[in-house]
DNA sequence: CAGTGAGCGAGCTTCCGCTTGACTT
């Protein structure tokens, strides 16, 4: 039996650790927190001065129950959970969970996963520290407190089953306010003059390009400009070179993995986070969810014999990394390579091009900064003040750049300066050709899920480890969708003089395209602006930084957790039971016009279902007419047009085989009816268009279907049937589903064999939230 | 799965941050 049992948060750490430790002792982890405040109600006793109701949570109630076994037997615990607020807490639920002894209880932490680290936090241990645990239980519970008060009243004023939080409504508002901006922003255009010229070096004959500084406002005024140039002469007036140098970036954090794994490889937040696990869990890299830019001296080794070993001495340079980031805790080093030595791995194509991603960053962080000579040319045009200038770079010494190079969010990108030829002061110069372009301004770009994570970061909204389940629960709650859209055809001016000739021509691009950007619907719209005009606090980008600041200071035993709350919790609980009792219902309703049929005013808002249009008023005694907004119809663009055709549903398309054919709009969307069965359309269907024709098809195409799911139906029972599904073969009885049982052959099942599966209760369905019917 | 939208009242939804598998019709 083991003398020793160190406890830590994640498996795959714990492996690691246990080699370091040798046989007195067992290492275990606790797989993240196992207590948390009570999952129903609230959780918290506010009259009792905030005291929090925890439980063990349910799926950590196996590990518990084993890792108090072990410690009973054990001399001696060793928590070694992270050293930050929640480890601290963790370890803190351990002490409890387990019923610790204090005199057998020791709290060590390590920041790198090293034998020697491990060793010497074993020889320094120390006590919980009770006041950082203090800070978590006023983290924990203001979270609770402030998503319990405000999702409630989202459901009686907004819609049911909706959420807000203090990081998700903030979130969201990002969105929100981004589209705000891009909607009223006025495009405007000038125009640019880019030269080609000519010089003639050695006898031969160079080309390069040069810019006029001015931008233009007409093409009047360009047209001029090119007249004059028509006749003129062209001179270097100066040349000017410049050293330059650039610096590689930082090793990667949780978001800036997530930002360059975007921008490169086109990976969402959660598709990187999945095969980071994977890395880290065959031991390839180091923990994926941090916030630390620092690499332990045994990384910084290793990146400096593999920089020697494959470039050079010269391209070493040992550099420490500091964090910028707001509220950043620092539990654990960057995410890099466990060996730098490799810098390739076995694994599937995700994983390799991650890995591969991961190495050359890391490396890179510990090589010389590339060196340049930057050049600018001025050339003088004999008849006029305006000038050509030319710029050039070139690299002396490429440094980190033979390995890597971060990538930026500007999708236009930087002009790409190449190389110019060796100009002298006095060189004559000609025109091969010069145009004059339109240039359009452009509005702030829409978030990606990579960008919104890194303005989360800065704002310090939300922690390495939710950054992504973050993005996928206001996608989730529908509050922003992750799209692409389509551009549109723009024209632009353009004016060239060649050959002594000026011919004006407009030229068409592609504008306006999306790709995997998030968008606000309606109901993220009509959420924020609720929680902007009676939480404005709460949505206030400071806000978790300013609460930050208090959970520091009851870290350092300056301030009492429960004063904190309490303080907050006055003037916002009053708030609430204000806008409760003070507010109307908040749908969003927007007049927009008047039916031609009924002459009635016709609305849309956001209803119980979602986006909704309604004929006649609600106060009215004759009951409104209603129909609901098709997915991709939102209440902020919709024409009374498209909405006059929402209330010609039911459409009938005619007769087949002696039962009437209707077409509608329902929760799941467009679908076809027939004999009581409900038919979905494909997306290229248009329910206000489709024909009986069109429609027979699909009947058929899903009868079809349904027939070839069957592999067994029973004569004796039929409503017993053994199926095919997306997740391989089950059986159904009366629309109910059972799973069948490992190692059975489902075309053998009998129908006694079906029975028995179904009344086992190990294979009874998951209770599922049914709305009542009317 | 399904054609709702008033109001009533039952029972339900909801937060953030720490961790992985179990599980889906």
């Amino acid at each position: 039996m083991a003398k020793n049992l160190v406890i830590v948060e994640s498996p795959a750490k714990a492996k690691t650790i246990e080699g370091f430790l040798g046989k007195e002792f067992l290492v275990k982890s606790s797989f993240g927190h196992v207590m948390d405040l009570a999952k129903k109600n609230l959780g918290v006793d506010i009259e009792k001065g905030f005291i929090p109701n925890y439980e063990i949570s349910s799926d950590k109630k196996k590990i518990v129950t084993e890792l108090k076994k072990l410690a009973k037997e054990a001399e001696m615990v060793w928590l070694a959970s992270d050293e930050d607020r929640e480890g601290e807490a963790i370890s803190w639920h351990l002490f409890n969970a387990l019923n610790l002894e204090d005199k057998k209880t020791q709290r060590i932490v390590f920041h790198e996963i090293t034998k020697t680290a491990i060793t010497e936090a074993i020889q320094n241990p120390r006590k919980i520290d009770k006041h950082l645990v203090d800070a978590q239980q006023a983290r924990r519970v203001l979270d609770r407190l402030v998503g319990f008060e405000l999702s409630p009243l989202l459901w009686k004023k907004v819609k049911p089953s909706l959420s807000a939080g203090r990081v998700q409504s903030v979130a969201v508002r990002l969105i929100v306010d981004r589209e705000e901006e891009i909607k009223n922003f006025v495009v405007t255009s000038n125009y640019r003059v880019i030269g080609l010229f000519e010089v003639l070096i050695k006898d031969k004959t160079i080309q390069f390009s040069a810019e006029v500084p001015k931008r233009f406002e007409s093409k009047e005024e360009i047209a001029k400009f090119l007249e004059k140039c028509k006749n003129a002469s062209f001179t270097v007036k100066s040349t000017e070179k410049k050293p330059g140098k650039k610096s590689p970036a930082p090793p990667f954090t949780t978001s800036t993995l997530q930002q360059e794994a975007s921008r490169k490889l086109g990976f969402s937040v959660a598709n990187t986070m999945r095969v980071a696990q994977q890395l880290y869990e065959s031991g390839r890299i180091t923990y994926m969810r941090t916030d630390s830019v620092n690499l332990s001296g045994m990384a910084i080794a290793m990146a400096k014999d593999e920089i020697t070993k494959l470039y050079g001495e010269e391209y070493v340079k040992i550099r420490q990394y500091k964090t910028k980031s707001k509220g950043a805790q620092e539990a654990h080093e960057a995410i890099r390579p466990t060996y730098l030595n490799q810098s390739g791995i076995d694994g599937d194509a995700s994983q390799k091009r991650l890995y591969d991603l991961i190495w050359k960053r890391t490396v890179a962080s510990q090589m010389s900064d590339a060196v340049f000579e930057k050049t600018n040319v001025d050339i003088e045009i004999s008849n006029h003040d305006e000038k050509f200038v030319a710029k050039g770079e070139v690299i002396r010494f490429d440094g980190f750049l033979k390995l890597y190079m971060e990538s930026t969010d500007d999708e236009n990108g930087q002009e790409q300066e190449g190389v110019l030829p060796p100009l002298k002061t006095g060189d004559k110069l000609k025109y091969k050709e010069i145009n004059g372009e339109e240039r359009f301004t452009q509005h702030p770009a829409r978030y990606t899920e990579a960008s919104l994570v890194r303005k989360m970061e800065e704002l310090g909204i939300g922690r390495p480890s939710t950054y992504a389940p973050t993005i996928s629960t206001i996608q989730k709650r529908e509050y922003v969708v992750r799209e692409d859209r389509e551009g549109v055809e723009r024209k632009y001016n353009c004016i060239q003089l060649k050959g002594g000739e000026i011919k004006a021509v407009v030229k068409k691009e592609n504008t306006g395209f999306e790709k995997s950007k998030l968008f606000p619907t309606d109901i993220g719209i009509l959420v924020t602006q609720f929680l902007m005009q009676y939480f404005e606090d709460i949505m206030d980008f400071n806000f978790t930084a300013s609460v930050e600041l208090e959970f520091d200071e009851i870290a350092d035993g300056k301030k009492v957790w429960n004063r904190m709350i309490s303080d907050f919790y006055g003037p916002f609980h009053s708030k609430i039971e204000n806008t409760q009792e003070n507010s109307k219902k908040f749908s969003g309703e927007k007049l927009l016009g008047i039916d031609p049929v009924s002459g009635q005013n016709i609305y849309v808002k956001i209803g119980r279902y979602g986006a909704m249009a309604q004929i006649g008023e609600s106060e009215s005694e004759e009951k409104p007419k209603f129909a609901g907004l098709k997915k991709d119809q939102s209440i902020d663009d919709i024409t009374i047009e498209e909405v006059l055709e929402l209330f010609k549903f039911p459409r009938l398309l005619g007769e087949y085989q002696g039962a009437e054919v209707k077409a509608a709009i329902g929760r799941f969307g467009p679908y076809v009816t027939h004999e009581k069965l409900f038919y979905s359309l494909d997306k290229t269907d248009d329910p206000v268009s489709i024909d009986l024709e069109r429609a027979i098809e699909i009947i058929e195409l899903k009868k079809q279907k349904v027939r070839e799911s069957v592999i067994k139906e029973f004569k004796e029972n039929k409503d017993v049937k053994v199926l095919i599904g997306r997740y391989g073969p089950y059986i159904s009885i009366k629309k109910q589903n059972f799973k069948i049982p490992k190692g059975v052959n489902p075309e053998e099942l009998t129908l006694e064999d079906c029975i028995k599966i179904s009344e086992d209760p190990k294979n009874a369905p998951k209770k599922k939230f049914v709305r009542k019917k009317k």
